[in-house]
DNA sequence: CCTACATATTAGGTTTACCTAATTCCAGGA
DNA sequence: TCCTGGAATTAGGTAAACCTAATATGTAGG
């Protein structure tokens, strides 16, 4: 990357620490630790500790970090996160939609391009897939001015009753799981009956008119998100 | 950029030299000094030395070079450049044909994506455009086993004579010079007539049927490529 | 209440790709 | 042949984003 003429504050760097600021405070915001961050990023917490210094002490800050308890995004900083989130899972969907690429791949390549498209490549490729409003995965996509809906899903593994369950999201790190849960039908929409569960073996379930039992480890359970089915 | 674990060859600035090379040394390959590196890619003649040698000095070299007596890409480094190129020609037919952009603003959108790109996003955008053999400016797409189409058309500006001709390919640095020739009809295919020329002056033509005169400058008729009329 | 241990921070390095300033090279005209 | 100006290289420096090792912090258990 360039050391062009006056800093440009917005590196992939920076972006991915914004993102995993994001996602590890939850729709809640709480403060999230230098532990967790270097452990989402794959750095050493020194290292963790060097950036946020560094985005806190900008002249417009992207966070809000007091030393020893973590940091928050400041309003820029959740509105550039939302940002690079919105062309990631633009991209993901299509990926998917328009170059037929196999769900389990789109991740990887939008977790690269989202840093790189203009906002003339956002708005397009919108257009083209007519604004959706969820990815391939079934996660909601921030809208152009920056507000990500309310989710009202619960993750499979908070699931204490058997019933029947509508999929609202799969996870989309692990391109292993991923392909799994393809095969046994886990997608986004399908419907998802519990039939047994257990804190250490995980669920048991049924997919849509299947009575096939499907096992799902409690550490899958908890990228799983369902909705109550309305029958 | 991650400074990781052993190093990646290929960084974005690694292919724009690359690039640079190709395009500098022209289809006889001849070599490339440092100082028109330097211009083209505006960097301080002192990085590109620096740059050149590390390239050549690397296990399998993407260069040749002697100091004082300029560069040539090797045979790696010609395919990693052709591969680039392929990338952003791809890309930017794709913007042009699928996404609708202007054509002025393709350039600078597959200047950036060209280097992030998968094989796979690159295999799926050829098929979805059904393997085009040229961009919307009208320049050869390299083969995906990394061969270049020789290139038979001539610049306008080693036009001496009158005549009819047709065009090849236009320049896609420049939005502003794009943006004025797409409004004169200068587009890959349009007949264009040669009604005086003068070394100073530049061109006066008329494109397609209309009579009108549109005048080229030398600077811009340098990048205006055409082939004899057939008819 | 105090100490142990995980968490966090500081200090000091590395690599990449740039920069400026100083020096060397070399080709072409006197 | 020599000399000179432009081109190229060397020397030394910066910023970003990472690293390891050393040190400090703070909280939970004894």
């Amino acid at each position: 990357m360039p050391a062009g003429r006056h800093a440009k504050s917005n590196t992939e760097s920076v972006d991915n620490y914004l993102k995993a600021i994001l996602f590890l405070g939850g729709q809640e915001e709480r403060r999230v630790t230098s532990k967790s961050l270097a452990d989402r990023l794959g750095v050493a917490p020194a290292s963790v500790t060097n950036m946020l210094q560094k985005l806190a002490g900008a002249p417009s800050p992207l966070v809000e970090y007091e030393r020893h308890r973590g940091v928050q995004l400041s309003a820029a900083g959740k509105q550039r996160a939302l940002e690079v989130v919105r062309h990631h899972r633009l991209i993901e969907t299509f990926l998917y939609e328009i170059l037929d690429y196999p769900i389990e791949e789109v991740h990887e390549e939008a977790e690269r391009l989202e840093h790189f498209i203009s906002e003339r490549f956002e708005e397009r490729i919108a257009a083209k897939l007519g604004h959706p409003r969820s990815d391939p995965h079934g996660h909601f996509i921030p809208t152009m001015s920056g507000e990500m809906p309310k989710q009202e899903s619960i993750p499979l593994a908070d699931v204490r009753s058997e019933g029947s369950f509508v999929i609202a999201s799969v996870s989309d790190k692990d391109v292993q799981t991923l392909r799994q849960l393809k095969a046994s039908g886990i997608t986004p929409g399908a419907t998802l009956r519990v039939k047994k569960h257990d804190s250490v073996e995980g669920y048991s379930v049924s997919i849509g008119h299947s009575t096939v039992a499907v096992e799902i480890a409690p550490a899958v359970a908890q990228d799983i998100r369902i909705l109550p089915s309305i029958e």
